[in-house]
DNA sequence: TTTAATTGTGACTTAAAGTCCGTTGACTTA
DNA sequence: TAAGTCAACGGACTTTAAGTCACAATTAAA
């Protein structure tokens, strides 16, 4: 699995813990809904900036954000 | 501070306790050299490819590279 | 079973990522 | 003082992520 399918699950499992759409959190975000949908899918090779925006928008850090078992080694 | 800067300060500090210059670490990670400086020094915007290729060269988990202080919730 | 909300896709432009060439200055050691 | 390593920087590129759109497809709910 690729990284950016690890952050696109990662989103879609806190977002759903928030019961937010993918345009509320966009919104949020202020990013794109249908960029939002190519990140979420792991289509698109997120950058850091992006990452961080849509954390606040989920109201975690990026700490708590990659401290999940998606993200251990292999 | 930016995320960006948050992860040159990390990555300088993890490629220290290797104890590798900027360019082995660049060449371990298949990236340029010139642009493992500007992340290190916050002016770039990474991706989470190369977020992802720098860990492995820094033989480190994602979990672990940001499970640091620095990224913290402000 | 139509309506409405939500998510997914393909294609596109443009702004920035990323590479490759080199130079410079600081520091170290022979 | 010459030679080497290292980090930072710059110009000129090529490649790719960001960002947007119209529309299709899926799901929920009325």
């Amino acid at each position: 699995m690729t990284a950016q399918l690890k952050v696109g699950k990662r989103i879609l499992h806190l977002r759903n813990d928030l019961g937010l759409s993918q345009e509320k959190l966009a919104l949020k975000a202020d990013i794109d809904r249908t960029y939002l949908t190519g990140v979420e899918n792991g289509k698109r090779n997120i950058s850091i900036k992006n990452i961080e925006k849509i954390c606040k928008a989920l109201e975690i850090s990026l700490k708590d954000f990659f401290n999940d078992n998606l993200f251990d080694l292999n």
